[in-house]
DNA sequence: CTGAAAGCGCTTACAG
DNA sequence: CTGAAAGCGCTTACAG
């Protein structure tokens, strides 16, 4: 981690090739490169003391070399078109940081929401530039065709953010559902019994599953709460603020709204702040993501998903889908599920009397 | 651009070479490398017919053979710590993109605003990782002693959206001061004679600059614009929160405020809808930066900043010194200025009588 | 100004 | 299971 792989300007520091390891193990670097790759075909004493050696030398392979040798360096598409900065910011940072570590180079795509066709002009172009994995952020994971399609010309995929059991793509992300009934149900337990919900965007299945999971922790709680009111946003913050105006003009009593993200949240409290109600004393406000969190007032609270770390963790799963590939091995199908968390914060209060 | 580079499962594509170049051309390996990379000592009409094979074949050189002959990749660090998420996905792409045009790694690292010993450490850690060159972010492109300390190690250091005159270090990024005189004049022309203004951080340049440009366009006017009201903030939506209040509280009239970005111009209309103020019927408000389209209501009138075009320029510029100080020729101290954009949209208007 | 040759650090058939 | 050898595509002294 701390050594200097770049030559400094004036200072030619010296590293540990595999020639260095051949000779302190005793071996050729044949057998160092076998172990440091396929790893098989080697005795396992031998494989010891390669390993050894490499973890005395603090070696690690020059990627230039590998890739020249092999013929293949390994490119990874990134394609977003959700609305929030902040998620994608944090998606970004945990795939670059998943590629240095796997050494393969991200190739970065944003398009739109809501065009489909420019999305998969987008997606097309990419792999035109030449490509071995692709990591589709909602709601870019839903298209099956788009998916058929790429893993056609041998492109691993992975769905990001998108949960659910899926048994084509490759998936990771977070239990929607079971973190939406357990926000519902903090709602309840505070004692709200007036709730509004704002769905998300109905083309999406993290929405569907949200929607699954507060409806659960309503039954769940029986008579004691009144029946919800609903309004369909489509997770964008302009839509959050048509849903809030339904909502709280509807005339029904309602003291704690639920929103499917925190864009649609923060419509919410600023349409709520605009008819002269305070959050949360006279209505609370959650949202889910957690990417807004220190830009609205007052702060929300809501579902944190740990994005950066999902992003590492599909660039980890491409990679070891492409090396498949590359063998001969046919690609696995993994399901990741990372664990949430609920961030109360000050938009929540219990009901006013 | 649409060849394709990466071998695909199964088909065996094949790229032009060095080699196929050199046939085509007629020369040597040697010349054909000679015109790509120093660009000198060859005769005139043999680079021309190098260039023309290079073209006809489509040849783009192998960066890992590259790298591997030169044993010099080039990595570039990116340190960040400005709140905004939208301002650091822009920044992030354009650097991402300049970064694969020219062939170099870029390895990014957050550190939280205010904090700058940890700011330090973290460019410290980046840099014993090694690194050819760094961009950084305001507030850190206004760390002369960290700045000096990255060019004494022989990296190549720009400074991005710092404008000002500069001699110790290269700088991209707009002309705050001009910008901000021109949003203001606007304000004035739209009739406007009690404004307010939220100043920026008072460590940060262009919170200096973009002052005197409000004060300058202020002058201007002459008295045909009331004393203005000034209160401090830091950049933070929070900061902007204290700032609107304390104008809003003060009981002299404001028909318009400036905050000098645009968290804190959101932070601004949160306060006037809070107090029960309609934007921009009662109060227009105008931000800097053009960070949070689309995620506030009304949407808000800004200077835009071209950020992705800043982070691209940004790494143009460390390639070309990391050449230089390579090849030893001394680096040079670029100032490069963007061309900013007023936005005018929903949150200003007339004043009302 | 130009070419032949060595070398960058690694991988992978090919023999054994 | 292991080693010697060839080769990946490029750059750069070294001669000329």
């Amino acid at each position: 981690m701390g050594e200097n792989k770049v030559k400094r300007a004036g200072k030619a520091d010296a590293f540990a090739t595999i020639y260095d390891i051949a000779r302190r193990a005793g071996v050729s670097k044949s057998t160092v490169s076998r172990v440091l790759t396929h790893n098989k075909s080697v005795d396992p004493a031998t494989r010891e003391r390669v390993l050894k050696a490499v973890k005395e030398l603090r070696y690690s392979p020059n990627t230039a070399a590998r890739n020249l040798s092999t013929r293949s360096e390994t490119r990874i598409g990134l394609v977003y078109s959700n609305p929030s900065a902040t998620y994608f910011t944090e998606l970004l940072f945990g795939a670059l940081e998943g590629s240095s570590r796997n050494s393969a180079h991200l190739m970065v795509e944003r398009c739109q929401a809501g065009d489909m066709d420019v999305a998969y002009e987008r997606v097309r172009s990419l792999v035109a530039g030449g490509l071995n994995g692709m990591i589709l952020a909602t709601p870019l994971s839903e298209e099956v065709t788009l998916i058929k399609e790429l893993q056609d010309q041998g492109i691993s995929v992975v769905g990001v953010a998108t949960s659910g059991t899926r048994t084509d793509v490759s998936c990771v992300g977070i239990d929607n559902y079971t973190a939406a009934y357990e926000m519902m149900t903090y709602l309840i337990r505070l004692g709200h019994e007036h709730i509004g919900f704002v769905k998300g965007h109905p083309g999406v299945l993290s929405s569907k599953l949200r929607f699954q999971g507060i409806k659960a922790a309503l039954k769940n709680a029986g008579d004691s709460v009144a029946r919800p009111l609903f309004a369909q946003g489509y997770n964008d913050y302009r839509s959050g603020l048509n849903a809030a105006d339904e909502i709280l003009s509807s005339g029904t009593k309602v003291t704690a709204i639920f929103a499917n993200n925190d864009d649609m949240a923060s419509a919410v409290m600023s349409m709520a702040h605009r008819k002269g109600l305070n959050v949360p004393r006279d209505i609370s406000v959650v949202g889910f993501d957690d990417t807004i969190a220190g830009t609205v007032w007052p702060e929300l609270t809501t579902v944190r998903q740990p994005i950066a770390e999902i992003g590492g963790l599909a660039v980890d799963i491409l990679v070891e889908n492409i090396r498949r590939i590359r063998a001969g091995t046919p690609p696995l199908v993994k399901n990741h599920l990372i664990a949430h968390k609920l961030v109360i914060r000050e938009s929540t209060a219990l009901p006013r009397l």
